[in-house]
DNA sequence: ATGAAAGCGCTAACAC
DNA sequence: GTGTTAGCGCTTTCAT
């Protein structure tokens, strides 16, 4: 048996050769940029074709420094808001022609680290993290490998990073307003942990009005179910339950249904976050939206602006406004 | 100004130098499997801790033809099912010290093939997909690239790659099972679009009985509340509501909840999915389980033990089942 | 405007 | 066991 020529992948070397010029020629038509003459280029271009070359991504990265790949370390994709971020940040990457790697830190700065190393080890040009908190060493490894971090889901003008996000302690607020401009008086705070999670700090934070009884329970429907049964036993006159966030509420929603509490005529119930659910729960949830999706295309304009153009993107503040919807009224 | 020395990063020359070895030396201590004497060993390393040496990976890539990259072509993170799927799919690629770089087709075959062109072209060592709908070029691109391939959300042992999934067809004869058991006869079918979608074909096209109602709506929240009113109008004595996904269960439900119709005293509802939401909604929502995270987890060790050990995985189809809940009862 | 040639950082033959 | 050396495929000076 002859060996089969294994018809191996072209190389700038075989479009060279094809089109009659230098490889130099070649790396100067597939990056834009320099000029080269037309008919020379018209050359170089059929033979790229004919060749069906495709440039090999490790080379390019390794001569010219670009990986093209931006990280993105977030808590966790199981989470709606997250994934939406996501979904978005990719597809705006894409239109800069940038790839996302994904990682999950499951909200734990020590995983953050190393997720972060590994990343950076990749040789992704850009990494997106989430919230402000960040392990000791984190700025030690940015500053080694000098790579641009975008931090998001929140605002905040004295990060080292540039954030991209919202103001969380004023999203907080205006869920709050919401309820006392509805006579509200008597009002819970459920939220998640506040461990590591500096957004939902910052939430909780800014409700440090007096009389608010605060509850926080593990982030899920199963912790808000609970939440409002603790809640209840704790302050029976309750007439509203502020959620950080509407997967607690949706979750405060049903096991509201199932003690029989009618919400909204016994039980206001906000939320923040404004899931694409949440629009259509029963009764309808009244929440704070947070532009998830524009966020999630702001941080790649961001992250595409530095790296692309060297430009160190300034901090944006997202803004976020109430949905009145079925689940609050006035008293 | 003297040009402050810009301190490199070390690279294996320098490691070598360093441990008074040769380059070939650190590179078998960096990659393990070769014999390297012990001291000789100790001194590699102790270079490379102290020069703060990483492998550059695009070199490594270069060389070795092992970029340690995977990508995933999903319909879209941003609903549940695929996010839980894929954030399960990270962490189990992570232990493999393999990344996971994500696009997404918004279900288009179209866009798919794009997609799985740029992530090719990215150098990834293996693609996971979704179902089992691939655009015309897809396999000649696959032939020509000859990368590793796993289907996901759907098992068919006849598909050309490996698929891991579950049997859409006997998912959706499940939910009708446990209607029909519950004595339901007048019951409609809810699905989203079948278009691009193979899994919910299957899952509408198992449900042939005479008898039944089908319904195709926008697959979302409001799709599904529009949905009912229109089955609603065309069946009013209808006694029970399969939907082909926990979405569309829940806009199902809330949709009801709305109009003022019992569930599940005048009328039932099952969904097909899973998430975690769905056992904590008003009524909790009968629906068939699917394991997204353990599809995740076992795409990852059938991609990893194939781009690891060449093992082309087999087909695997994971087992879904009925949890009874409060949506759905007997007649 | 184009070409020649020098690497980038690493792995892998092949020698000793 | 360990060292030498030749590339991998590309970008990038530096000539011409």
């Amino acid at each position: 048996m002859t060996g089969e020529p294994v018809k191996k992948r072209a190389n700038v070397r075989d479009v060279a050769r094809a089109a009659q010029v230098s490889v130099a020629t070649v790396s100067r038509v597939l990056n834009g940029g320099v000029r080269v003459a037309q008919p020379t280029r018209d050359r170089v271009e059929a033979a790229i074709h004919q060749l069906r070359f495709v440039p090999n991504s490790a080379a390019r990265a390794m001569n010219s420094g670009r990986s093209r790949l931006v990280g993105a370390l977030i808590p966790t994709l199981d989470q709606t808001i997250f994934a939406r971020f996501i979904d978005a940040l990719e597809a705006e990457l894409d239109r800069h022609s940038l790839s996302l790697t994904v990682a999950s830190t499951g909200g734990d700065p020590a995983r953050e680290y190393d997720r972060a190393a590994k990343l950076l080890d990749l040789g992704v040009e850009a990494l997106v993290v989430s919230g402000i908190t960040r392990s000791a060493g984190f700025e030690a490894l940015i500053d080694r490998y000098d790579v641009p971090v975008v931090a998001t889901s929140y605002h905040d003008p004295g990060y080292r990073f540039p954030t991209v996000g919202y103001d969380n302690a004023a999203v907080a607020r205006l869920a709050l307003d919401h309820l006392t401009a509805l006579c509200h008086r008597r009002i819970a705070v459920l939220s998640g942990p506040t461990t590591f999670n500096d957004r939902t700090r910052s939430r909780v934070g800014a409700l440090g009005t007096p009389g608010l009884i605060q509850m926080s329970t593990e982030f899920s429907f199963a912790g808000a179910a609970d939440g409002v049964d603790r809640l209840l036993e704790q302050a029976p006159d309750l007439t509203a339950i502020l959620c950080t966030s509407d997967i607690l509420a949706q979750g405060a929603l049903a096991r509201l249904a199932t003690r029989g509490i009618a919400v909204p005529d016994r039980m206001s119930v906000i939320g923040m976050d404004d899931l694409p659910s949440s629009a259509h729960v029963f009764p309808t949830l009244s929440t704070v939206h947070l532009p998830a999706k524009r966020m999630g295309q702001h941080t790649a304009e961001a992250v595409a602006a530095w790296v692309e153009r060297g430009q160190v993107p300034p901090h944006l503040c997202l803004d976020a406004y109430v949905v009145h919807r079925a689940s609050t009224r006035a008293l």
